[in-house]
DNA sequence: CTCCAATGTGGCTATATTGCCACATGGGGA
DNA sequence: TCCCCATGTGGCAATATAGCCACATTGGAG
């Protein structure tokens, strides 16, 4: 039970792994989406990005939803905007530190 | 430059998602401990435990420090703790909608 | 009903990741 | 100094993942 949680845990961050997945689930953040959209957002093959959204899905990041021959794709992870915000924090920190520590070597 | 923030940001992901990481992150939430403590939690070679741990440092999850013969790890990525906290809050919630809609079911 | 457009799936090859072994390194004690 | 202990690294074999192609499916237009 606890093995379990943890495997979707795990299944969640794999999914979030993958350039191209964490665009499409960044993108998500802001509208939803449908599937010819969101590969228009990649120079990829149609079913790289297919196989890419089912990932997504089945680890509970993204939700579709279909409305005649297209299928809308949204997010699902409610944490992901704060978890993204977080880490876009501390990515930019530790770039400002990395300049700044190089600005003082040239002094 | 943003190509990469993108990078950085997949490093995390990677380095998380991995059951074996994703454990030794979560104990290194609660304290620091050194590679050998961190190795008695798995039964895996000690070596591959070495690996994951220069995975989860080179993202910048993880740091160490030294101290005579021994390395101590502990938690870099400040985001991590509210990350887990929210991610277990969600899985739950999943989980207990789940298991509400089977009894549903049963009745 | 027929055809086409949007999407998903099976399967193959190329690449990446994992885990173990053998070996390297570096500090502390005798 | 010599040796041992804690840790890291190179490299190999097994496994997993990515991306593309061919094909299946499904719903709307005519």
């Amino acid at each position: 039970m606890d093995d379990m949680i943890s495997r979707r845990k795990v299944e969640i961050f794999k999914a979030l792994a993958h350039p191209v997945r964490l665009r499409i689930s960044e993108e998500l953040l802001r509208r939803e989406m449908c599937v010819c959209d969101i590969t228009e957002l990649f120079s990829f093959d149609r079913t790289t990005i297919s196989k890419h959204l089912a990932v997504l899905k089945s680890a509970g990041v993204i939700k579709d939803r279909k409305e005649g021959l297209f299928v809308f794709y949204s997010l699902d992870l409610k944490c992901l905007g704060m978890m993204m915000g977080c880490i876009n924090n501390s990515i930019e920190n530790e770039l400002r530190d990395h300049l700044s520590s190089l600005e003082l070597g040239k002094a």
